[in-house]
DNA sequence: AGAAAACTACACTGATCAGTGTAGTTATAT
DNA sequence: ATATAACTACACTGATCAGTGTAGTTTTCT
């Protein structure tokens, strides 16, 4: 690797580092300098400003959080499993590394530009997009009752986020381990197939 | 009403205004004088520092907050109806100015100290554990079945808020009206009952 | 009415910080 | 080997901002 990209690197990795712990305002371009064992001045040699230099860091940690969010119906499997599978997918986005510090550093800057914020959740709005089809499917094929899939998806990814996204973001409690992220897909599994049970009247 | 006190609610006012639109660090001291039609060193008279302006209104705004958060299970009302009244304080809370002022303001100043942050989910901590005793008490009533009430509590409230605290807080949507109130609170207490119901094995 | 309390305008300090310019050193590519 | 590209140290500008000091005006209390 030239060393040019890895100053680049150690830059970008700076500032994802203070900025998430400090926020945009109270990190000056000198410490993200000093932090990243880079001069000053390479650092306005590859980004023009504070606000590129951002731009640029969301746009790292944006790429960074691509998914699989295509959550087609399968009729071999069973409701339950694939239920199961696209909660799994929602668990481990909202609780990834990247997508956590993503949001830390746009939270730090939402209300300053509120867009860079909505575009962060794009990432959330295509899986509850997907995700809205996939209950829709399920309906026209009689497996389950969704009068409203869009309500049932944001119903799912609410749920899964209050205790998958929130928690660790708003720092009181440390990442969910493995058992606690199964448990979590599996509550809200469970109680999005007795509600949206296609026996009840 | 002595001008003193109109000098003291005007500088509260104007910091909260300021503070919700563009943060805590982006407002400076002469902007709030300004903005509250006082002079710069008769907000220092009132308030020592930045800091300590800062502390007077969260806590002015939580003090905004109390809500009353006592459920008590009343065996006379129908266990849907008590959910409903419940759902009701939870979402107006959430969606009231007041709370959502204070998420604002303290939002832009987490990264630097999270205690305050989490001093303000207090309330919800509290509705929380209220709720989680409505809950114990139902199922101990055989009315419901409630294995785990504290997970209830959690999944009641995580539903409430990702419609009605988080989205207009973000700024996308636009606050709840009257009737979207309602239904979420409907189509939560329905996934409730459905779920929880002691019918199922 | 008159003293005390509160407010005002204004000028000032000291610190921080984004961004630049420069002259010299190190790495890379041919 | 050498030219060029990238990096470094460092000094600097101009702006912003928290907080203070002062001298004078307005409000309040008795």
């Amino acid at each position: 690797m030239r060393l040019t990209d890895r100053k680049r690197a150690a830059i970008i990795e700076a500032a994802v580092s203070e900025w998430k712990r400090h926020g945009y305002d109270n990190t000056s371009m000198d410490r993200i300098a000093e932090v990243a064992s880079v001069s000053k001045r390479t650092v306005y040699n590859h980004f023009p400003s504070k606000e590129e230099l951002f731009a640029a860091i969301v746009a790292e940690l944006m790429s960074r959080c691509q998914i699989m969010k295509e959550f087609d119906f399968d009729p071999q499997k069973s409701i339950s499993s694939q239920l199961t599978a696209i909660g799994k997918t929602a668990v481990e986005l909202m609780t990834s590394t990247e997508f956590q510090d993503l949001a830390r550093v746009t939270l730090s800057r939402f209300l300053q530009s509120p867009e860079i914020a909505s575009e962060m959740l794009i990432e959330t709005t295509q899986v509850e997009a997907e995700l809205a089809v996939w209950f829709k499917t399920t309906h026209e094929a009689g497996l389950l009752r969704v009068p409203d899939p869009t309500l049932a998806a944001k119903q799912f990814l609410g749920l899964i986020q209050s205790f998958a996204f929130w928690p660790p973001l708003i720092g009181k409690e440390p990442p969910l381990t493995t058992p606690q992220k199964k448990a979590v897909v599996k509550s809200t599994v469970n109680m999005f197939l007795d509600h949206y049970a296609p026996s009840r009247s």
